[in-house]
RNA sequence: GCCCCGGUAGUGUAGCCUGGUACAACACGCGGGCCUGUGGAGCCCGUAACCCGGGUUCAAAUCCCGGCCGGGGCCCCA
């Protein structure tokens, strides 16, 4: 067959063993910080309804998702992100107590150019808190995904945020009520260009020169969060968005996370369909922000016609993995490698294969390597930690014949031992 | 949608700029042997590649054009 029909398909991995018990082990350490905050595991089908997926993506995500017809002429595309496919389900699923703590870990799919760090397959470690509208609810999701990227060892990490509520009274206040998105979207390349280009930018969707200049001074905006009061009171925000601002803090630094924290007016997000507060992580590893989320309490009306809070986050696990280089996990080792000396040998090999299988231990039974030596080899290659022989001198005598793969000595333990 | 780089045995690389000295080198792997109940080491032998098509040239892995495939940048995102 040609090479490149060898390859995976473009922007997908291969997840060999010895790439994929990294992955596993990243994988089940962030999801041990949410289980210990109470939420549950969900899993949903990686195809939904085109129709379902359309409902949430924007113009650009649309174009972005894998689409097919089944054999039915039904419509169907792979899911783009977890958080369309829950709300889904919550809508049917009203039984559910609110509010739902969920979190996954599951393979999503965009047709977008691969790049480093962006694939067209990919995993997203998450989470969906839906029903509440509180402050506590925003900071609880926060606090989670800090701390889930901490038990993983991410270097460096730290946390944007911002609000979306904060951003629209600062663009009325300065008498900027039209074509909002488009400057928002400006503002979000702060950092990326400098602050002189940004204002032509701002310039050229109709912002008037003082009035670019007072926008990037907001979003030029980054201070920890423990001091924004002050500097959001100075910018002229309403009582009503300090208070969460503060209160939003205060709880952050009860989770001891808040040192992580940053408000920055720049960060923008998802445009389509964040209501509130809005945060981005980062480290320093790499230049893209491995995960991010937010409120998004008009979404899941999309669905289900009614009004449900709800607040999330996503985080790309191969991102997690590239911040975190190499070797995160690795393939469990054999513990003992049975090598039978004849065929006669065979039974009582499956025999202590079975025993020690039980114990909790990993056992290879050879299957017809053709000498002691090769058999010795393979097993040294594959890591085993014991190597046993059986033959009829063992048998004879009760007892098999232990090597250490390790420390190279041998002994003979008795069979009853063994199998005890 | 725009831009840049790359494609050599199963894998990872060298060779390309400066065309011929190369039946393309090295490492790992794979097969075999020394050695059919134990050195997992060592040595020996073998295996197998210039992405595809066209062009330039006495001569192309090497230079040029096109295609296919891959990687990366902008944008956006995880």
């Amino acid at each position: 067959m040609e090479d490149w029909l060898l390859q995976p398909p473009r922007g997908m991995n291969d997840w060999t063993p010895d790439k994929y018990y990294s992955l596993i082990t990243v994988a089940s350490r962030l999801s041990k910080v949410a289980e210990s905050f109470g939420y549950s595991a969900i899993e949903t089908p990686a195809l939904e309804h085109f129709e379902v997926l359309k409902a949430k993506a924007g113009e650009d995500v649309i174009n972005e998702i894998y689409y097919l017809k089944d054999k039915a002429g039904r419509e169907l595309g792979l899911r783009f992100d977890m958080t369309v496919p829950v709300a889904r389900v919550l809508s049917y699923r009203r039984d559910f107590p609110r509010p739902i703590r969920l979190y996954y870990v599951s393979k999503v799919w965009r047709y977008d150019e691969p790049q480093f760090g962006r694939f067209r397959e990919f995993y997203q470690f998450g989470v969906e808190h839906v029903g509440s509208p509180t402050v506590q609810s925003d900071a609880e999701v926060l606090a989670l995904a800090v701390k889930s990227l901490e038990l993983v060892n991410l270097p460096q990490l730290t946390v944007k945020v911002s609000d979306r509520r904060i951003m629209d009274q600062l663009l009325s206040k300065i008498n900027i009520n039209t074509a909002r998105e488009p400057v928002l979207r400006v503002l979000d390349k702060r950092g990326k260009v400098t602050d002189d280009e940004l204002i032509k930018l701002l310039i050229k969707e109709g912002i008037d020169k003082a009035r670019a200049e007072s926008l990037v001074a907001i979003a030029s905006t980054r201070v920890p969060i423990v001091d924004s009061v002050r500097e959001l009171r100075e910018l002229g925000v309403g009582d009503n968005l300090i208070n969460y601002v503060e209160s939003l803090a205060n709880a952050l630094t009860d989770y001891g996370v808040a040192n992580r924290v940053y408000l920055d007016l720049s960060i923008v997000r998802g445009l389509d369909y964040y209501t509130g507060f809005v945060f981005e992580l980062y480290t320093d590893k790499i230049k893209l922000a491995v995960g991010g989320g937010g409120r998004y309490d008009e979404l899941l009306k999309v669905y289900s016609g009614e009004d449900v809070p709800a607040v999330g986050f996503a985080i790309g696990i191969e991102r997690v993995m590239l911040a975190l280089g190499e070797g995160q996990g690795s393939i469990p080792p054999v513990d003992y490698y049975i090598y039978p000396m004849e065929g006669s040998c065979y039974g009582m090999a499956v025999r202590i294969a079975e025993k020690l299988r039980e114990g909790g231990l990993r056992v290879i039974v050879d299957v017809g390597k053709p000498s002691l030596r090769s058999a010795l080899e393979y097993a040294a290659r594959i890591k085993a930690r014991k190597f046993i022989i059986i033959g009829r001198r063992e048998i004879e005598r009760s007892v098999v014949r232990v090597r250490d793969l390790e420390t190279w000595s041998e002994e003979d333990i008795p069979l009853s031992k063994i199998l005890k």
